[in-house]
DNA sequence: ACTTGACCTCTAGTTAGGTCGAGGTTGCAC
DNA sequence: GTGCAACCTCGACCTAACTAGAGGTCAAGT
């Protein structure tokens, strides 16, 4: 365990990231992260890819589809390291997706809180009626969750 | 369209609600609402299930599993009409929760920010190294995501 | 040179949150 | 009393994000 090469296998980059073998053969198939071949087709990747996971890992508890990363990451250079600029321009871009999270979420809670006051019996006024906000394209599965419709509750 | 019948169908529910009959039946297999029986064995709902839908839904888009949201709404009463305390109890709740995940990201867009500051090229004080905080234990998918492990990257 | 652990590909299986369709009943309106 | 839309169950399929294992190859130490 003494320097560190400049590329690393893939039980390498899976001790130092803590993400599984699996999981970055999955990636890379996914096209979130690449890797060179050494002549007998083993991967080595360089060591760019650890800030990538790291931040692919930190995007995933946001709540980010990885698809929504792999476009995030694709404003990233492949090749060579990142400059100071291009994380700079990635990490207003999340920011902002950061933001918009915490906004949406905040309204959520401003409408159960006004939902104590209206005890959720006096179905007129009931906040939940119109959730539609931000967030509702971003429903879990598969299918794309259909937006409450006419009517009211 | 005259008046409502207190007993709703499911197809009632899903043109009220917006949700799908696929998914209503669903969630009763999941044990999330209920339904009664005629004799022919169709579905007849209470009228409360719509506040039940909308409150799944609403929790979904917080990005709560519906796991969660079941053990959440054990607590409400089955059979009758929710009181105004059973509500509150709930929302109570549920406010802590959504503090919870609001923190979480504020936490997360910190980390952000001060990348930008150290560029992300000085790999010792990027904070993206230590990123054990609530949210790593909710990444997606089946297989629980591990905390990124020691060494930093 | 040989051994052995780390690596390769490929297929299949898992969980969550559903949808779709076949094949058969029910229930309401005329 | 008949027509037909709406309902029923059941099993197959879907996407996302992975994991597990079989069967075979590579590379590094002795």
């Amino acid at each position: 365990m003494g320097k560190l090469p400049d590329l690393l296998t893939i039980g390498d980059v899976a001790a130092r990231s803590g993400v599984p073998h699996t999981a970055l053969r999955f990636y890379e198939e996914k096209g979130l992260i690449r890797a060179e071949r050494t002549g007998g087709n083993q991967r080595r990747y360089p060591r760019a890819v650890l800030r990538r996971l790291a931040f692919i890992r930190a995007a995933q508890r946001v709540g980010l589809s990885l698809e929504d990363i792999r476009a995030a990451l694709s404003a990233l250079p492949d090749g060579r390291t990142p400059t100071k600029a291009d994380w700079a321009r990635l990490s207003r871009q999340w920011q902002e997706e950061l933001d918009a999270r915490i906004d949406a979420l905040h309204r959520l809670r401003g409408r159960l809180t006004s939902c104590i006051g209206c005890g959720c019996l006096s179905l007129k006024s009931c906040a939940l009626q119109n959730p539609d906000d931000e967030l509702s394209e971003y429903g879990p599965g598969a299918p794309k969750l259909k937006p409450a419709v006419e009517g009211g509750i």
